[in-house]
This record gives structure tokens, sequence and C-alpha cells, in this order.
DNA sequence: CTTTGCTGTTTATGGCGTACACGGAGTAAT
DNA sequence: ATTACTCCGTGTACGCCATAAACAGCAAAG
């Protein structure tokens, strides 16, 4: 279960940027498991995803499937960029209503600038955990991603290239959001599952707890905020989750924005300012030589 | 495995909530089952728990734990409040170098004020967590609380009233930095356990994907980063993500400090304000009523 | 015609949670 | 003293899971 050790990982590489497959008349082929899989794990969350099932649901035997995966863990990364590949077709690769004029790989401020991308970007990935719950559940630090997933965390990192965040911060934000988008919709898989397997709705269930309640009263906030009613109608966790983290962002874009010129233009880090002398634009002779190969080469 | 069907909720409340055990002198208990358990649970995460081998651990027959524990989801359970246990004991109720004249239950502006109290109990957790890594590994969204975790939560809760946040916001904020808080210890526990399984450190394994490396030159803004060495000495991403997201929360305080006085004292939902007329205090005669109340009986 | 390679099947191993029937030990009621 | 009952630990068994290994049918290549 845990990440078998089955296969190595380059034969995974090669399983998901493997060219669109023409499959063959009949019979099993890597596409129709992976899409099998995907139906199997819509309806029963990736707990429910076995070979066993998945193999039925294609009227084979369970073993045939490993004729052409190595693997449940690997058979996981291929549905991961299967539907991956959903949000990116509906994904413009300029907003349609944005002015043409603006250069499409660096972010302007126009269109709504950074904030406006981001936060589309991760709505965009929450629908898409919304249609496929699993996805919030696929566990483990070394899935490699397919196409498609390099494709979108690209299109997070191009959002934020053009602010005055250093790069190590890009790459931590769009982690941030991405870990935050997970975990939001984990929650939200779980609790809809448990609410379909069990019949009782998590209001109901939770409801019903009274022989926990009895035991609050000695907890002073918690009481206190329950008599005034806080967990009645609750903020969309979402929503909610998502301003909170961007404006942190902004918080820190903006705090990078008013030093910018003590920042390197080329590489981003910080330059160390001399106490005397004419302050330095580059961090070092060979950023500033890449500069000017980059001023000459474009223009 | 998830999340069986087997004992009442109310019976697992029982469990949690149990005085402390006076453990019979030999055999089993609860209270040995437990810390057999969570050992185990340390040396192997929360894949590698299983009841054989909790059994096989104390030297008894896999079905004996069965008389003290309804399951193994339960036995997650009580785990859970077990180890929050100690995070508490090193928590005082109030930080040692606060001034005493600040009132123990509402957080004043004082001693860091609702940023230093929140900040301190994140960092708590995020150690207990580094102790404990299956704790972010529990899943399900219908865990009972034990005492300790409803410490826990109230004492964050508490660190952020007397901030003119809203009830609703308060629950919203605390929920978001605890899933925060698991998110991260998730991320680092899975990579730590992949480390120690496979002997093959997680730089390591990355760095010998040339294979994936080779396709990535299409994507603009990810090269493009990391021509910069993005990558190459990231941010720590607890410290990180948790400055953005107090920043976040903070921007929204700020928010409703600045029309603090369109809120109802009492219930914190906001007011209508009539358009002529003597400006209204509170939302409804009822929270009118409970603050006369709470002056009569605190003065 | 034989060899090789691809595909799907069969069988088997070792792990898991837990239902169920049982046996012994201690205790209370008869 | 005997009976009944309850508590605790055991042994067996079921149905799940991933996957290793050997095998069978068929095609193209030698």
């Amino acid at each position: 279960m845990a990440r078998g050790v089955a296969g190595d990982p380059d034969h995974g590489v090669e399983l998901l940027w493997r060219d669109a497959d023409r499959e063959p008349r009949p019979g099993l082929s890597l596409g129709r498991i992976v899409r099998a899989a995907v139906e199997l794990a819509d309806a029963e969350g990736l707990e429910g995803l076995s070979m066993r099932k998945v193999a039925d649901r294609l009227g084979f035997t369970t073993m045939s499937l490993y004729r052409h995966v190595p693997g449940r863990d690997q058979l996981v990364d291929l549905m991961r960029d299967e539907v991956l590949g959903e949000a990116l077709d509906a994904a413009p690769e300029a907003a349609p209503d944005a002015p043409p004029d603006a250069p499409p790989d660096v972010a302007p401020d126009a269109d709504g600038g950074w904030r406006g991308r981001l936060e589309e970007a991760a709505r965009r990935a929450w629908e898409l955990r919304l249609r496929h719950p699993w996805l919030a559940e696929v566990r483990g630090s070394r899935h490699l991603p397919g196409p498609n997933a390099v494709a979108h965390y690209d299109h997070m990192l191009g959002a934020l290239t053009g602010t005055a965040l250093r790069p190590s911060e890009v790459v931590a934000v769009v982690g941030l959001l991405g870990r935050f988008v997970d975990a939001e919709a984990l929650l939200l898989a779980e609790t809809r599952r448990e609410e379909s397997r069990s019949g009782v709705s998590e209001q109901e269930w939770w409801g019903a707890r009274d022989s926990l309640y009895e035991r609050l009263d000695r907890f002073p906030a918690l009481s206190r905020l329950w008599e005034t009613g806080a967990w009645d109608d609750p903020e969309d966790s979402f929503t909610f989750g998502l301003r909170r983290l961007l404006d942190g962002v902004e918080v820190l874009i903006r705090e990078r924005d008013e030093s910018r010129d003590e920042i390197c233009p080329e590489c981003g880090t910080p330059l160390e300012t001399a106490p005397s002398g004419r302050p330095r634009v580059y961090c070092s002779r060979a950023c500033q030589q890449r500069a000017y190969r980059k001023r000459r080469s474009a223009g």
C-alpha cells in the first residue's frame, strides 16, 4: 500500500509523459485502466480504489492490470495527471477579457494582476477537487508530475513573476497555496464521504453528541463563543482562508515593493548595500553580465 | 479500516473523558494499550499501526485488545488525546513573562496580543507534530475531541477573544490555522518516512529525475525560476506560511477594528445602521438584555 | 517450425480489521 | 457448596487488500 517499491521512477516518468496513446482495438490499455480507475475513485474515494475493483469494472482479472501499470501508486499518479488535464482545457492561456496589449508571459498589474490570477488558479484547483475529491487524498512526497501537473504549477508560478517577490518566495507562496487548497478539499471530501457512508449529515451527527457537550462548560473561550452562536452559520472556509492567505501574500509583496531597488533585478536576491560609494544594481558580476546579454539579444 | 461502524460514538466519548485510570496490577488496560500504540505509531506512522503489532508489543493476542477498545479508529482517537496532553503540561495558562495585571481570560493587547499568543500556540502544535508525526496523518471529520484536544482548541479561541473579529471569524481563523499546521506537518512526515524507508534523501531522489527535467523546457515561468536557483535554498515552509497567514488575519482584524462600533458588542454580528435617529449599540433586544445582565452580575 | 514477446490468467503469500465461539477465573446468588 | 453470571484473554475464520511467480494462448520474426 504505502508507496510500493515496485518499478523504477523513470518508468513512471515515461508513462506519465507518453504521447496520447493510440488505443488498440479490444482488450486492456493504459488509458482505459486509468479512466476506469478515475471513475471508481470519483465514486468511492482513494480508499475505495483497489486493483480488484478496477479490474472487475473492466471485466478482466486483477493481475491483468499489472501488464500495463507497475502498481497501484503509479496508477494514482497517472489518474492525477489525467484529471488535471480537464481543468487545463478549460483554462485559456490568457484570460479572454484581458487586453491583448499585455505581454502574455510576464504578469502586468493589469487584469487583476498577480492577485486575480492566483485567485483564479486557486479556484480552478478547488473546483477540480470538487469534481474529483480523491485528488486531495493522495499522500506521499514523491509523486511524479505529469505534463498537466507541471502546466498548472507553471501557471501559478507565472502569476507571481513580475512581482517584487524573491524567487524562493514565489515558490513558497505557490506551495503554500497548493497545500491550502488540498487541505480544505480534503476536509470537505472526508465530510461528504462520511455523510454518504453513514447516511447521517455532519450537523446531525455532531448535534447528537450531547454526552460531549455536557463536559465543555469549564472551557471559557469556547463556552462564550458557543453562546454567541459562533458555529451556527460558519464562514465559507475556502473563501475565507483564501482571502486571508492572499492578504498575507499581499503584505509581503508590498513590503518587497518598497525595498524593490535593494534587490538584484536579475536574480532577485537582496543586495548588500555598501556603506559608501556608488550603490550597486546587481548582486554580482555574473548577474550584471547576464542582464547585459539579455538587453543585447532583446534588442 | 475506513472509520468502522464498530461501537457507538457515545461510548467513545466515555473512553476519551474517563478519569485517569487506576491501572489494575497485571494484564491489559486501556492506558497500556494506548501508550503502546503511541510508541508504535511514533516509530512506524499511522499506516504502520495495526492491532496485531500493538498486541504483539504487549505480549497478548490481537483480539484481546478488543476487550478494552472498540476498534482501531477509537484507539487512534484515544492516542490523539493522550499525546495532546504532553504539550498541555508544558503550556502555562498565562505566559510566565506576562505582566500579572492582565486579566487571565480575555486577551489584552499586551504580551504580544492575539498575534503572539496565536503564533505560540501554532508553534506548540507544530512541535508536537514533530514528536508525533502521525498526528497529522489522522483522517476523518468525525473524531471526537478528548479533554486535551478541547483545551488546546479553547486556548486558541481564547487568543482571539478581545479582538474585533466576529465570532464566526474567530472560529474560522482557528480552523484555518489548525489545518495549516496539519498540512505542513503532514508533508514533512511523509517526506521523512519516505526517506527513512527508501534510504534515499528527498534531494537525492528528486535530483536523480533527469528524465523528468528534460521535459520541462517548454514551461517558461518554471524554467526562468529554475535558472535563478529558486529551489536551491527554499524558505522554511512552516515559518513562511505562518507569517503569511497571521499577516492575513491581521489585515482582517485591522479592518474590523476600524468599523468596530458597527458591530454588536455582545454577539458580534454587524449592526444594521438606521438612516436616522440614535445609532444602536446592540443588534437586538436579546443582546441588549444579555449585556445588561452581565454588567449587573459582574459589578 | 521454432523462437520470442506480448497479454491475460491462475495460484499463492503475507498483511489487514474484526466477528464469533470458546475457556478459565473470579464473584454473587442460591 | 453449587450454580449462574460476568470479565478477560484466546483461537479460528472471513473477507478484504497488493502483488510475486508460473503459466497459457497467440502473433510476428527468425
